[in-house]
DNA sequence: AATGAATGAGGGTTCATTCAT
DNA sequence: AATGAATGAACCCTCATTCAT
């Protein structure tokens, strides 16, 4: 594995395990087994290492949706399953992907962001257009996309932010978060 | 104003132009207009200062929503003040809203999170519970408040985050999350 | 003694041992006798100190000047006697001013220069126009003050870069340095 | 060109517009066209360069003042001449001559001073060797060449020190050295 | 001879916090 | 309660130098 590899990697690892602020340069470059220097070799900042994360965990989501959504399924079972999905990720990344967020904005452009999570967008427009017939009229692939993964991820967010580590109530909540969207898109 | 309300205000305003981590207790106590070690007197630590704003912000988002939403109104028209009005006030804080996830995050509990929303939360359950009736079957109220709150935000977030600045995308983005939101709702 | 003076006379002490680039700012903190931090109450940056400690030699040499100089002497005496004090002073603090000059230079303006010298080049220029009856004629007094000052300093300086420490050499060249100046200013 | 002059050159350049602390070995190596580590091949450490360029700067001045001073001419031409001569490598190398003062002061030998600047001193001296019939009585060639040449240096100096970018503030500046140093050699 | 990625000690600067007044 | 000068630990980043290729 090239150097800049084992920095974004090792990055990750340690920003999950102390959070953005807390995080040190000494902590990420003993972690990656690399000299202090290195590490700016690479990136020109601390904060630099940001966007090649955000990428890593976008690429594991879609990944992951893609792994897990079975196209021959009928279309609710699809959408369970593109919740369970991203209701995955979250509960695994959630110390990455909240502190993403943060480390994003302060970086320069946030319109990166845009362009992180456009194969995702692309995704879920394509898989939203393949079905439409099944879908309410007048649906709007692409603003549906969006809001549909916002809201998704925001629900799972909610299994932590309110401490719902119950089993129970996480399975609730998922399955809310289905009926939800299942109207939403005003699947027949 | 006592000193400590001119603290939470000064903080709030310097978070805002600054951010959380670039935020400097000298900054906070000079917007305040007292001493460095005033401020020692009124929070034990700069993040101590974190929920006193999360309250304010959150007593605000409250406020704006019962002065937008007219009971009187027919059920589509008040779902379409609710978006307008979360749009209305995240559009103003965004900023506010996004470190104070952070903030609170790194401060002790987050249960705390849980307290801060809930009478946001519980307006709203109380919202669908009184307008039950005109909604699909079996919607859960509890759950669904808390789903709609985020998916609503979160619609509202990307509208900067994919700085749609665009009054025509914003008004689009509007309209589409109240027609997700209401066919989510299974509004008859 | 107030801090701000402790520190600039650290500085230059420390400066005067270990040169500008090899002193740390830990060093000058440590002989002054105060904490890492308060040093940039004082000063905005390690540079900063420089025109502080400039003014402070630039007034050593004046009063030097004014101690050395007896009015009431012979116009050549009194030269003598200004060679003598200029070359002292070098000769004392020779590394101070090698590096003043290089500080000075790299901090922003170094307008700063000519309102540092000024009481020394009005000084000089005072004296010339007191004596001008027995000056060549046509002598501009301001410009003369300037080169003249100039002029010995730099012989002064010649005899550490020649490594002339050798007494009898030093002596010489002082009254070279004497001479070529008498003659320079055409003393009848 | 060898790889040892483009080095040297290249740390001309770049000391010239940065300045000596602020010129890294990589901004040199970047300019000469060649690698990090090929600095080392050729000198042991940063500061070895220095001696090369200073060598490199009294060669200029050397050839400038052959160059200029018209040997035919009156004497009184002739010193004009060498004023011109050292303001104008002032001006185009001030930045160089002020920190190679600097520079070989931190390399250990300022020995290699009096080295450097002897062709220089032994030019000026055969010059008013040839011309000492002109010149007052008992001076002596060696003393005035070194103290005539740090005149006329510090001289130029002021122009730039005082901001006098004035063209016409300049040529006061040179003539009244030129006067100056007339009376002080007593040119007859 | 030439390369350039890697090194890692080192230092300037920041800023939350304290405490004597 | 209020002050604000002083503290000093912490940390980011620089850059001269090395060395395996």
């Amino acid at each position: 594995m090239d150097t800049q590899k084992k920095l974004v990697c090792a990055a990750l690892a340690v920003f999950k395990k102390k959070g953005l602020e807390k995080t040190k340069v000494s902590d990420i470059v003993k972690q990656a087994g690399v000299a202090q220097g290195t590490f700016y070799l690479y990136f020109p900042s601390k904060l630099a290492v940001m966007p090649a994360i955000a990428q890593c965990m976008v690429e594991k989501m879609e990944a992951r949706l893609k792994a897990t959504v079975n196209p021959a399924a009928p279309l609710p079972e699809q959408l369970a399953q593109i919740v369970e999905s991203i209701f995955d990720t979250v509960q695994k990344h959630r110390d990455i992907l909240a502190f993403l967020y943060t480390g994003l904005s302060q970086s320069a452009d946030i319109t990166k962001w845009e362009r992180l999570y456009a194969p995702l967008y692309t995704w879920l427009k394509e898989f939203l257009t393949r079905n439409r017939p099944l879908l309410r009229n007048g649906l709007d692939t692409s603003y549906t996309a969006r809001i549909m993964i916002g809201c998704i991820e925001q629900a799972a967010e909610q299994v932590f932010l309110f401490n719902k580590i119950d089993e129970q109530e996480t399975a609730r909540q998922k399955e809310e978060t289905f009926v939800f969207i299942e109207h939403a898109l005003g699947v027949r």
